[in-house]
Order: C-alpha cells, then sequence, then structure tokens
DNA sequence: GCGGAATAAGTTAACGTTAACTTATTAACA
DNA sequence: TGTTAATAAGTTAACGTTAACTTATTCCGC
C-alpha cells in the first residue's frame, strides 16, 4: 500500500557530504552555490532520480499556490467554460487549480471540500447548488480561516464573496418574451415545482406569469423531484426530452416551453421534433446558459446567456484578494446580468 | 500572503493538559480515550476551531487517498464521462479524485503533472494529447515510482498502462460505411493531414480510401494546423463549421464528411444547412464519440461509439492494481473497440 | 489470587523540507 | 589599509502530525 521509499534530499547531501541546504538551494535555484558543487548535485539527482517532497515543502512553507473549484454538472459546457476562466485567471497569478465534482449529494460536497482542504489549497471556489449539510461544512471551512467564494450557490456567510448571474429575471425575461409573442400557456421543463424556493429560473417564470395575471397550472411544469439527499440535481437533455413528451401528452398541451437549461432545451425539441411538431410554429422554446451548442441546433435555440466567463474571472479574482489579504476583506456579492438571445426556436427569420 | 496561523493539535493539548496523541486519538477515532477527556477535546476541538492539518498528516502518513486526473477539451461530454466514470471507480475504493485540464500546450501538462506530484497525489492518470515534453516528464515522474495510466494517449512506457479507444478502427469504419454507401468524395473535418501520425481516426480515414483505391485529395482534408508547441489541438464545433464551409467553396465539394469527434460534426452540420443542403440528401456526416447530444441533432448523427465510461473503468482500476502493488506490475495495454452507430444524418429512414 | 487482555494514557522520534541565522572567505571601493 | 558587500557554505530548529512503543491501572476468567 505504502510507496516504496523515495530518495530525499539528505540522501543526496550525504552522498556528496554536503549540507541539505546546499542541495536545497541547487534544486530551488536560490542563494549561493559554486558551480563546482552545482554540477555534482545536478548530477546526483539525476542520477538517484530525486524529487522534491512537495507535501514537506508545503508544509514548512506553509502555501501550495493551488486553489480547488468544485463544480456540480461537468457534462454541461457551462462548467467547462466557467472551469477554464477560472484557471485562466488563476494561472495568470501563477495559481495551479484542482477540480472535484460534487454531482448528486451533499456527501460528494462534504468529501470535495474536506479533501482540497486536507491538502493545504490556498483557498476553493464552490459552484455546486446549495445543500444544509454541504453549507454547514462550509461554514466550518471558512471559520478556520479558508478563504472561499461561491459562484451561484445561494449561501450568504460572512467571509464568503459570492458571483452568480441573475437568474430570477433571466427566467422572468424569457417567460415574457413567450409572453410578448402571445403565448398563454407555457410550460417549464426542468424542476418540480416544489423547488421554486431555491431555482431562481423557475421562480422568475412563475413570476412572469403572476406578472401577467396568467394562472400557474402546475402540470406544465415538470422535471425530476428532489433527490433523496435533499439536493434538486441537474437537469439534462434527457429531463428535456421526456418532460417534453409528458407536456405534450397533456390534454391541452403548451404552446410553449421555458427549458431550465439549454441542454433540457435541445432533448425537449427532439421530442417535439419526433411528435411531428414544428418549432416555432407549432411550440416555441426557450432555452438557457447560451452553450456553444445553442446556435447549432435547428433550429437555432432562442436562450438566456448566461456570462460564464465573466463569473469565473471575477469568482477568481475575488479569491485571490481574499488569498492575498492579512484581513479578511467584507463580503462581496456580484449578481450579474443576463442577456436574452433571440433565435428560431421562438421567432422565424423574417 | 501567508495564511495565519491555524490552531494545532498540539495548542489544543496544551490547552486541555493532555498529550498531543491523546487528541489525535479523538479527532481520528483511534485507540483508546475516556468518555471524559473524549468530550472535553471535542469541546476544545469545536471552541479552538481546530482543523487537522492535512499536510503534515501526509507527510508523515505517506499516503493520501487522492488521484490526479489530467483531462484536455473538457468542453467535450466525452470528457465528462471519462471523468465520472473515473472518479466512480476510485471513489467506491476511498479514493478522491482531483482533475487538472492541460489544454493547449506541453507547458499546461507539465504544470498539471507537477502539481499532482507536488501534492503527492497516490497516483495519475494521464487523458491528454501526447507531446514530447509532456512525454519526457511524464518519464521522469514515472521513474521516481509514481503510479500513472495513460488513456487514449500514445505514450508507450515500461511501467505505464495504457487504455485507448480503437481510433483506428473507428476511422476506417466511419469512412468504410460512407464509402458502402457509395460516397467516393468524402472529406475529414478536425485536423491537418499533416497530424496522420498521431491522429489515429485520421489514419484510418486515409486507410479507409487506399484499400478502395480512392485517392486522397488533400482539399477535402481541413482543420487547424499545429500550435506553435506542437500540439495538434482539439476540435470544436467551431472548427467543423468553418472547416465544412470550406469544403463547401471548393470547385468540387465531398458528397460526405467525416468529422473527427460529435462536435466538430454538428458545427459542420450548421454550415450545411446554411448552405441550403440536406442531410444526408446533398452530404452525408458521420461523427465520432456518441456523446449524448448525437441523438439531439437534427437529423440524428451517425457516430462511432467510442466506451468512454470503459475506459475511465479501466484505466481507474489499472492505476488502484498499481498504487496497491508494491512491486511495478508489467505494463497493461487495452484497446478497446469502438462500434460505428447509424441514424440519420448517413440513412435516410425506412 | 494470579495471569492475561483491555483500557487509558504518555513518550519518542520521524516524515522531508526550508526560513532564518551564523560563519568564513574574497572582492571591490574609498 | 580598512570597511562593506558578495559569495559560499553550514547549523538550528521548526512546520503539525502520528506510528511505534512504553507504562500504569483495571477487569475478567480460571
Amino acid at each position: 500500500m505504502a510507496k516504496k521509499r523515495q530518495v530525499t534530499l539528505t540522501d543526496i547531501a550525504a552522498t556528496l557530504g554536503v549540507a541539505p541546504m546546499t542541495v536545497s538551494r541547487v534544486v530551488n535555484r536560490n542563494g549561493y552555490v559554486s558551480d563546482e558543487t552545482r554540477e555534482k548535485v545536478l548530477q546526483a539527482v539525476k542520477t538517484m532520480n530525486y524529487r522534491p517532497n512537495g507535501v514537506a515543502r508545503n508544509l514548512k512553507r506553509q502555501r501550495t499556490e493551488t486553489v480547488g473549484l468544485v463544480l456540480g454538472d461537468i457534462s454541461n459546457p457551462y462548467s467547462a467554460e466557467l472551469a477554464n476562466a477560472v484557471r485562466e485567471r488563476l494561472w495568470s497569478s501563477g495559481y495551479n487549480l484542482f477540480i472535484c465534482i460534487s454531482e448528486h449529494s451533499a456527501t460528494e460536497d462534504i468529501t470535495a471540500f474536506e479533501s482540497l482542504v486536507d491538502h493545504n489549497v490556498d483557498g476553493i471556489i464552490v459552484a455546486t447548488r446549495s445543500n444544509e449539510e454541504g453549507d454547514e461544512h462550509l461554514r466550518d471551512i471558512v471559520d478556520s480561516n479558508m478563504p472561499v467564494v461561491v459562484i451561484g450557490r445561494d449561501f450568504q456567510y460572512e467571509g464568503v464573496d459570492h458571483v452568480a448571474a441573475d437568474n430570477l429575471t433571466g427566467g422572468y425575461e424569457a417567460t415574457q418574451h413567450l409572453i410578448d409573442l402571445g403565448h398563454r400557456r407555457i410550460g417549464f421543463i426542468g424542476a418540480d415545482i416544489k423547488n421554486r424556493g431555491s431555482l431562481k429560473r423557475l421562480q422568475g417564470y412563475l413570476n412572469a406569469l403572476k406578472t401577467h395575471d396568467i394562472e400557474v397550472d402546475e402540470r406544465l411544469v415538470t422535471g425530476r423531484k428532489e433527490a433523496i439527499s435533499g439536493v434538486p440535481g441537474y437537469s439534462t437533455e434527457k429531463m428535456g426530452y421526456e418532460g417534453m413528451k409528458r407536456l405534450l401528452s397533456l390534454p391541452n398541451p403548451p404552446t410553449a416551453v421555458f427549458a431550465r437549461n439549454d441542454f433540457t432545451a435541445i432533448g425537449a425539441m427532439t421530442a417535439i421534433k419526433e411528435a411531428g411538431l414544428g418549432i416555432p410554429g407549432d411550440i416555441a422554446i426557450v432555452g438557457f446558459d447560451d452553450i456553444p451548442m445553442a446556435t447549432h441546433t435547428s433550429p437555432p435555440l432562442t436562450t438566456v446567456r448566461q456570462p460564464m466567463r465573466l463569473q469565473g474571472q471575477l469568482a477568481a479574482e475575488m479569491l485571490l484578494r481574499r488569498i492575498g489579504d492579512e484581513e479578511t476583506p467584507e463580503r462581496k456579492e456580484r449578481i450579474l446580468n443576463c442577456e436574452l438571445i433571440i433565435r428560431e426556436s421562438t421567432v422565424l427569420p423574417g
């Protein structure tokens, strides 16, 4: 189970009859070493396959120049773009990024957090959905002085910065767009109506209906019920496909649908087509996120563009501020505007 | 820059007048501690916000129960599925997974490897494209006894297991399928023909043409040239869109196209439609990977299914074998079959 | 009552590295 | 010639934890 004992810096030093600090100076290109001694050390390093023990180094230095990012649904291109934005911003400041996945449960959240804390990362960015147990662990972690920033997670805690897209307004505007086009029977695919409290997009949809005195028909809201662990879960194209089929089987199907994200919308589109119906002629559809794929659907998808790169960049900057500051900075919150992108899934060209 | 000094186990012990080992026993639920002492320790742990220093612990224990996974193009759902398969298999054996991204360059490869090694992960799975500098670093890492498994990377080294999909046969069969349908002008989108040596799918395409005495028209092979660092790079839907437009502008455009992956194929489909052409009536198209989205395109995409989950699972198992074994096991290589999945982008229904 | 095992600690030293400091010598400049 | 700075090391001890071992007491079974 345990790895074979590795050659240590002290072994090299003993072999060459120099001090371990001399070997360290050569390896880290730090301080003064004569050319002759340097060559001898480098040769021994190569010959004896010495690799520095990063854990020992981290213990002594109390820094790792590594940041952790906890993601939920990595199959959604949203996650990829977020991760890349975070990574690029951190890289430019000399930090490495470790990504952990927490997809289904509070347990996965906690494991991811603990694992990163165990490795003494210099800070953590959390981009998974909120759940009570995970939040409690996050609070503990923050209380022990770990810099933390959350993205799109409904977690309010002094000392934790918060970046999110304005999902509430985004959901409202998506629904408003359909209402402006004359739709009154508007479905929502991707969540159970019970999740309105934690899903701002669903709440925005409901708000728009209410503003226009359109009665909410709960049968038009379809999605997976809460999982056992209390995490609402993520929405996939499969859910879109099945949810759309469910809506189409209603006695009075919707004429328009707002899907929780683009992935879900794309699945719904397939179900519409398989039923021999036209988009948007028979059913108009709006997604959310504006993933690259949204321009390649048939027809191209109307969607709400979420500023993924900006979220990632801001979160990284906020975290760097926390890492760099001796005092815990006051909490910052940025709610970023989304943008309705109208394409041909709701409006015919010309 | 340095984090505030954290409460240590020794601080707790001093405060309570017990030995540090006693605190350790309570925290780690190990050994014998009286109920009275346990309560006192737990109370102090909470009051003083003590968190174990994982780095110190890892240094002493020489194990982290963490594995690193280096991924290239995480925006491709292939990566998500691979990561999830790896994660699930490792989780069931008590290991955590840290994912690093290395997308564009050997430098990113090296940084990812070094960062993981620095944290003394128990092993590394590498799923990025091969490049000489990265390979050299990998060899060094392996020589210092780090267990390593590669996925889909053309890297042969004693002590490193290899899992891959049979891209050569997959590319051959995709092209064969188009030839069987009567196509003789078949394009390839996603890479420059110079990359044939490192891109098995491209080589398979060329092999199939050769088998059928179909002359290779280099103008029909289109994609990004090698990046500066020598890494061919990854293929996106954008490349598919632009590549298809390039092929359509030829005096004698292809009647069929094999795209390097599904993402690329989806982009090409958009270009075909924008040109007012039909799929497969005017141009047939085959992708590669069979990502979930492939069934939702319009028309559904013919593709070569890559066994992503099985690759991830096998790689994880191979790595666990290496981690668990005192001796370095002999090298294992598994090349997994792909499967041609015929949908409506090449063959009309009925 | 005796012996062995369990309980409940404490002690020792190690894990591998480096920040901070000390010592000695040499070179440069006024 | 004297002073200061640079060069080239070596020494000390710390980072925070735990594996392995020791010591003392109590409990249980024969």
